[in-house]
RNA sequence: GCCCCCGUAGCUCAACUGGCUCGAGCAACCGCCUUUUAAGCGGUGGGAUGAGGGUUCGAGUCCCUCCGGGGGCACCA
């Protein structure tokens, strides 16, 4: 109990906690007993760090001023004791010096400022001036505790570097390593600059359910839960297709979701079970007007948060077909090769190796992720995909065999998946039954058949391209990260 | 689900082939110094080495099981 206790931050007694926290605690009590409220209801007036910053960009070395500033954050860093110190306060803007001066302050306040502990959250008054040394500095004029902080934060110079914790209590993470802070902030900026850029050109955003009675839309294996009042199953959604489709059917012409899809699969790098989609609908277009404005959005998303890295996001992309791809990095024409054995045979004659339970679309698949996704580093589109791989997308208009369907892929990740959109009710439940077929054969991640998008469609659905992209590998190619974890602030751990 | 690696103080890290009471920096506490920049100097406190079992005169170190994390495989976006 007492080892819970100190792990939960409960209240346990002085002599069950570690000496870090038990200081604070002793501290919190001595505020208290001083009449000093510790955890205050307001501090208005802030002014952001970096503005502060801003607004003395000019001050010479050493050059003083009487501008006063009231500035809020967290007590990160002090140096020195006694008639003078410096400390720093960190808010999300930014970072800025204090300097502590008794003769200003009084012994006192002095002594009450300088045992604040580091993590405290402090709100200041303070006078600009640039010191010697060039850092521009609020001399503090007046203080206030905002909130007292009862545990100690991580290291000062190395930041938090246990990737467990950074990922379990990211609030750590983003107290201690300003990178992790601007991270989160591009990634917001990614997803207002996608609303900015849809929303321009004539996309109106839309909320579907979340929960649904039929998961569809892609494949997958969903989570299940129960709605007690109705007494029956619903799954979380795995896409947002299948309900945009029909907003399409209802004419609101140009639809966006930008949301959260659930997927009951493994985790990865590159996987999270939770994860952020952006799907797109617009009718009157195709694939290629898709492709068109899949390119330009990325391209704007990277302007907008100023991406640095080696990728070039300007359009026209790399284009490819997909058969083509795989010919060209295998040497297997799977055009020439359409059932499985044939596949087969291929591929071992170029010494590939070929999963003994594999169909022949997913020799496919397995011949794009392993020999081909890897080269696709700089913006590629792969087009004209097999039809037995894509239920919900519209024939070829002159490869038989073959859909209008393409992926994007940047860094050799797959970040995007679009098509001319069947619009055939006719058609749409044949390949519905097809996927039935594949179902009763043992595969899981199937799409099920759905009666209302059927009858949807029969109302008529305009020629229409949509596509999905998968916001947090996009956060992920903009950041330069390796790992969806890094872009996501809480991702999937074990309890 | 399988394979490999990792888990030492609040945080960042040490500890030779098993060998004295597991050390140091930051943080904390008590002082000194004062325009500092990872401030400096002196002192003090703080650890069931992830958990449980085993081998051994002796285990942070070797073995087994479990928990948690990372990477890879499989599956997928």
């Amino acid at each position: 109990m007492a080892e819970e206790e100190a792990h939960g931050g409960a209240m346990p007694p002085d002599g069950e906690l570690p000496e870090v926290l038990a200081a604070r605690r002793r501290k919190l009590d001595a505020l208290r007993d001083e009449g000093i409220e510790p955890f205050p209801h307001e501090f208005r007036g802030v002014e952001p760090i970096a503005a502060v910053r801003d607004a003395h960009a000019e001050l010479e070395h050493g050059e003083e001023t009487d501008v006063r500033h009231r500035v809020a954050g967290r007590l990160a860093a002090r140096r020195g004791q006694g008639k003078m110190a410096f400390l720093d306060l960190v808010d999300r803007s930014g970072r800025i010096q204090l300097q502590a001066r008794v003769d200003v302050l009084g012994a006192e306040a002095m002594e009450r400022l300088l045992h604040f502990d580091l993590g405290d959250l402090l709100g200041v008054d303070g006078t600009a001036f640039r010191s010697r040394r060039g850092e521009l500095t609020l001399r503090v004029q007046d203080f206030t505790l905002l909130a007292k902080s009862l545990r100690p934060p991580p290291e000062k110079h190395h930041g938090l570097q246990d990737t467990e914790t950074r990922f379990r209590r990211r609030e750590l993470d983003l107290i201690a390593n300003a990178e992790a802070r601007e991270l989160f902030l591009t990634r917001a900026h990614v997803i207002s600059a996608v609303r900015r850029f849809l929303d321009r050109e004539g996309f109106v955003e839309v909320e579907t359910p979340v929960l649904q009675p039929l998961y569809g839309g892609a494949a997958a294996r969903p989570f299940t839960t129960h709605h007690n009042a109705l007494s029956r199953t619903l799954y979380l959604r795995i896409a947002t297709e299948l309900y945009l489709k029909r907003l399409i059917v209802g004419g609101l012409e140009r639809v966006y979701e930008l949301g959260k899809d659930f997927r009951n699969e493994g985790l990865s790098p590159k996987h999270n079970p939770e994860f952020t989609v952006l799907e797109f609908y617009e009718a009157y277009a195709d694939y290629l007007d898709i492709a068109s404005r899949c390119e330009r959005l990325v391209a704007y998303v990277a302007d907008q948060v100023g991406y640095q890295g080696a990728h070039d996001f300007t359009p026209p992309w790399h284009r490819e077909t997909l058969a083509g791809a795989i010919l060209d990095r295998t040497g297997v024409d799977i055009l020439a090769a359409r059932e499985r054995g044939a596949l087969a045979a291929a591929m071992r004659s170029r010494g590939l190796a070929v999963p003994a339970q594999d169909t022949w679309p997913q020799l496919v698949d397995e011949l794009l992720s392993k020999h081909v996704e890897p080269t696709l580093i700089e913006p590629t589109f792969l087009f004209d995909y097999p039809v037995e791989l894509s239920p919900l997308a519209k024939r070829h208009r002159s490869r038989p065999g073959l859909v209008e369907r393409f992926e994007a892929f940047i860094g050799g990740m797959e970040i995007a998946n679009a098509f001319t959109e069947l619009n055939d009710p006719d058609e749409q439940r044949r390949r519905f039954e097809e996927q039935r077929a594949l179902a009763s054969a043992g595969d899981e991640e199937v799409q099920p058949y759905d009666e209302a998008f059927i009858q949807a469609l029969e109302q008529g659905m305009p020629p229409t391209g949509g596509i999905g992209i998968g916001i947090d590998r996009l956060v992920m190619v903009m950041t330069g990260m390796r790992s969806i974890r890094e872009v996501v602030l809480f991702p999937a751990m074990r309890d």
